[in-house]
DNA sequence: CGACGCCTTGAACGATGTCAACGTGCGTGG
DNA sequence: CCACGCACGTTGACATCGTTCAAGGCGTCG
């Protein structure tokens, strides 16, 4: 799946870069030390409160980011005020679409967010010079795009029951990727609401449907937003696979 | 919109490709005629019959094609038999995903179909030594990324008269891009069951949300397969938008 | 002519949406 | 500390939209 995986830790390495995940698995990864130190002389990393807009549907791009940390929420919506959640971007994501000047999508963090950010300028021009970092958006676009094909299935073809339950499986693999054990247990990254719009549903279908999946024993609710979950096969046949 | 857009007619073009619309809006729009002609000796043209599967869900990829003429349809199949279509592909689409050796989706031709196949190899190799072919490739996906989230709104927030009147702007301006007067005319893709796998509906819906347009006098439906679209806009605000 | 594929139409049913009431946790101000 | 309001979530009763199942129409091909 990566295209290149190196794991450089020498002296070159900038000190905002040392700790952070898209060193390793993002796109920064296939960045030399050079190329890392003139990058992150012009990236400025901020802290998003829940709810914060990063980029409104069909304005302008002028900036681009990796996500260090927290879940962001793309999002579209119709002139009467129906909204779709068309995707959910992970650390180590990187969000923007390069070369476009517009946005199609509007992006908001969903939870606490932590970005690098850079200027749009700089990175369409490392962009050029870098065929591995092109390379590397090729890739996670292709991803994406994955992703956002799977969801049309689940948009077009699932029941409320299978919706939810893909929605807590994959919640349970993108933001808790290292738990291999049957059960698990999470913090769900958004409302009622937003998973609403994410499904296609209402939020009191999606009650409905937790409260169903709670009753078979398939997840616990502790706290609305923590969830247990104590064998992922079983909830992954609820889903329809 | 286009990366490049060279129209070189000059006497390296390859006989094969001197009528092809791929050597202007397609990818091959970015070769130069060296290039095209050593692609050209590697690649075979076929037509393919409606209902002819290019490649399958999770097999392994072998080669990549561009669309001469036709429709391909890519849809997913979920255990127990639901479908859905995840996208539509029209000349002068690349079809493939470069750099992967699994496809996540199957691809069918929907009309009769014209492609012109290439080895994975010589394409991938290709890209690798050709920046722009590569750019040219990412904006193309891009492209997909973006039609795969606006059919995500359709698909999750849609009534179902809106989803048929959606599908139908959809053909209009894909298939037949040039039209710009109000009104238009041309041939559904595709049946009406697979209109509904794309819309996520069943077919006897799509046939009621038809007739109930027809009886609104917002489009007619000559041969079944045959529709014209007296006023476009008309069609366009039932659509949604 | 009959059989078949494709589409349309009708009637009944069921899943999801709508509307409204109620519960629960939490912060604020008395 | 309690009382209150507020945001968020749950639950119930009912309405609605889309599905299901079944019958029938229309064009094509033997």
């Amino acid at each position: 799946m990566d295209i290149q995986r190196k794991d450089v830790h020498n002296s070159d390495t900038p000190a905002l870069c040392r700790a952070c995940e898209s060193r390793h698995r993002g796109v920064c990864g296939v960045l030399n030390g050079e190329q890392l130190l003139r990058l992150s002389k012009h990236s400025t990393r901020r802290t998003l409160e829940p709810g914060t807009e990063l980029s409104g549907e069909s304005t302008k791009t002028t900036s681009y980011s990796n996500i260090i940390s927290g879940v962001v929420k793309l999002s579209k919506m119709m002139a009467d005020g129906r909204q779709q959640i068309v995707g959910l971007q992970f650390a180590p994501d990187f969000l923007g679409r390069p070369f476009r000047t517009e946005n199609s999508v509007s992006a908001e963090a969903a939870t606490e967010v932590q970005v690098c950010s850079f200027s749009k300028n700089l990175i369409e021009r490392m962009i050029s010079e870098t065929p591995e970092l092109e390379r590397k958006l090729l890739d996670q676009t292709l991803n994406e795009l994955d992703e956002a094909r799977d969801w049309m299935l689940t948009l077009g073809r699932k029941t409320a029951g299978e919706k939810v339950a893909s929605f807590l499986l994959l919640i349970a693999t993108h933001a808790f990727p290292d738990n291999e054990g049957d059960s698990i247990e999470f913090d769900l990254p958004m409302s009622r609401v937003d998973i609403a719009d994410f499904l296609g549903l209402t939020m009191e279908t999606v009650s409905r449907q937790l409260t169903k999946l709670r009753k078979q024993d398939i997840i616990r609710i502790v706290n609305n937003r923590h969830v247990t979950v104590p064998d992922i096969s079983r909830l992954s046949e609820w889903a329809g696979y």
